[in-house]
DNA sequence: CCGGATCCTGGTCGATACTG
DNA sequence: CAGTATCGACCAGGATCCGG
């Protein structure tokens, strides 16, 4: 429970968490913005069917090791942003699909995605004038 | 480099880095989606003037250590998202206030948070699902 | 083809103590 | 008051091996 008081009031208000906001904002916001979910769930909106299976991703996701993709899936299904469906054939095959929560993720974070590239150049900026002045 | 792949297509397309949108979005995201900073924006898009000074932050959030609002109050700081000024004074007085960066960043994250607000019971309604199926 | 199990490394963050 | 410095615990995540 992190608590915050306004300016000069010493009355403590619990706006963030607790008032269910920012915190349960902040735990899904780092769950998310892990090394490879976002890049996942965009990949997955921009395929037929919002679907893919477990080979294609790895292969379209230069750099993710299997396990990582494994456990980012998994817990993209227990967020119910991903279904998981397995076809038992041999050799096995595992397909991968958006939810409509999944999709409907979509949206917000394209506006958030949008604002930073617009403003990265800025940050960019900042940061080398900010680097610089430190030696 | 990550690059993607069409569902059935042997060219790979560099879409999501490189391409600078998503893997910037994915950096930076991972910045504000640490521990602490969007609590930070959030908190100070709130005050007066936008700003807080250093001891202020630290009793308005409860369980972050002092190290951790400096480190964090930096690299916002770096990225342009709030201004430090130091007033020399005894004893000394150190303002954080929000840049207009930094106040432009609140809208697209309210969106977003906005989103997890709505969809945040779904959300926990699959992780109970999902968890009680797995024993 | 898919992914569980195990080991290991580097980075993150809290606790504590010390300065201007 | 507002930091910096140092230490250590913890855990995300890569590499590798194995199993269905």
């Amino acid at each position: 429970m992190v608590k915050i008081t306004k300016n000069k009031d010493l009355e403590p208000v619990t706006l963030l968490c607790g008032g269910p906001e920012a915190c349960t904002a902040r735990e899904f916001l780092s769950k998310i913005s892990d090394k490879w979910s976002i890049l996942i769930v965009v990949i997955l909106s921009k395929q037929k069917d919002h679907s893919a299976r477990f080979g294609e991703l790895q292969k379209m996701i230069n750099g993710i090791s299997q396990r990582m993709l494994t456990t980012t899936l998994r817990n993209l299904e227990r967020d119910g942003l991903v279904t998981r469906e397995v076809f038992p054939e041999v050799p096995p095959r595992v397909e991968y699909q958006l939810t409509n929560l999944g999709l409907g993720l979509i949206a917000p974070m394209k506006n958030l995605m949008d604002w930073i590239g617009m403003n990265w150049n800025t940050i960019k900026k900042s940061r080398e004038g900010f680097d610089s002045k430190r030696k």
